[in-house]
DNA sequence: ACCTGAACACCGTTCAAGT
DNA sequence: ACCTGAACACCGTTCAAGT
């Protein structure tokens, strides 16, 4: 009769972005995980394939806690007025920086890694469709994305690393208000026609 | 009497960028790069401290060659005009492009490391002078340059992993047409004043 | 001053074997 | 199906020793 199981992929997962926060990124290793999770080092690749697979699923688990409290695609929260795409992209940039927080040396892993998975081209078509929405020319789409979420993601490391923790939470909304003011600002040329209506934006394909 | 020299940093450091090139960043280890320089591992350990210490000196290697390019501080080629900050922002940008494309295993370094070394103070520095001379008030000057440092080297590295291969060398200054019609728009809510004179921009101190 | 040699505790991954 | 055990070629870093 087959075994129990004693471990699975999520297990492994959590128990890696554990050893992250505790010894940083140098820590997570095949041999630290499984002696974690009082397993042999082999029993981890019935479950995640090799470490590059390890971390980047702890990419993935990232990006879902940044993409939490982000509106999804379809609904109208947030999307509704005019420059309801900067509030979905700030959003986007709040979860990044509760997540550097939460887990700063593993976060690092966002900016290293070409973020080539499932999650991550989810991310990406998501930032696509809202700057169509927000009558970016297709052929700027893809550039002005790379520069929206990288620097996003960049000022979201450098907050949590440096000056956060002599600074009471809410001051930092300054970063915050900085980047949604350069980024409304910074787009402004890109853009060919007004906002697209809630209604006629609903209806759009996937891209990649 | 003292025994021959046989190894120095310099050497040190060019070789393991040469293994960056050739296999990865992974393939970047004490072991390797005595192997190439016909040496014992710890005979590194009199020239670069540890391995971080390694990884940083490629990483000041790296900001070097982006910097080749830049008009020095002092000058005032590039900086003349009240736009001439733009000039020398983008004068970085496609030199961070260059580096990419020689060296595009070894340029994650550049964004997964703090860069806490005196190379990257000194970029930092560099652009916290250009964003005052372009009127940026000094309490946005920090944010303001990690938005676009980021911003930057993201999309340098973007540029050159995807597309990059089937494209002519001409076609991608639409890139850094977008990045500067981007970063100019996106600045000028900040712009407490019109660009510094180049006479009176030239007597500022060190900052940081 | 500069490098070697032996050594230690680790690492990623394989293979064959157990249940 | 799932995990173990032994094994391999590696890794970062130490210490004492050679020239």
């Amino acid at each position: 009769m087959p075994r129990p199981k004693m471990i699975d992929r999520t297990a492994i997962l959590r128990t890696a972005l554990e050893i992250a926060d505790d010894d940083g990124v140098t820590g997570v290793s095949m041999h630290a995980v499984a002696r974690r999770l009082g397993v042999t080092p082999m029993a981890l690749y019935r479950h995640v394939g090799n470490k590059a697979d390890l971390l980047d699923g702890i990419v993935e688990r990232l990006l879902a806690e940044i993409m939490q409290g982000v509106p999804p695609p379809g609904e109208t929260a947030g999307l509704q007025g005019p420059e309801g795409w900067v509030d979905a992209l700030m959003a986007m940039a709040r979860g990044a920086r509760a997540v550097a927080r939460r887990h700063p040396a593993a976060f690092a892993l966002l900016l290293s890694r070409p973020a080539a998975t499932a999650g991550a081209r989810q991310v990406r078509a998501y930032v696509h469709d809202l700057l169509r929405r927000a009558g970016v020319g297709a052929e700027h789409v893809p550039r002005l994305e790379r520069i929206l979420t990288t620097a996003a993601l960049g000022m979201a490391a450098g907050g949590a690393s440096e000056r956060f923790a002599h600074h009471p939470p809410g001051v930092l909304d300054d970063d915050f208000r900085a980047l949604a003011t350069f980024v409304t600002a910074g787009i402004e040329p890109f853009r060919s026609r007004p906002a697209a209506e809630p209604d006629d934006a609903s209806d759009r394909g996937r891209d990649d």
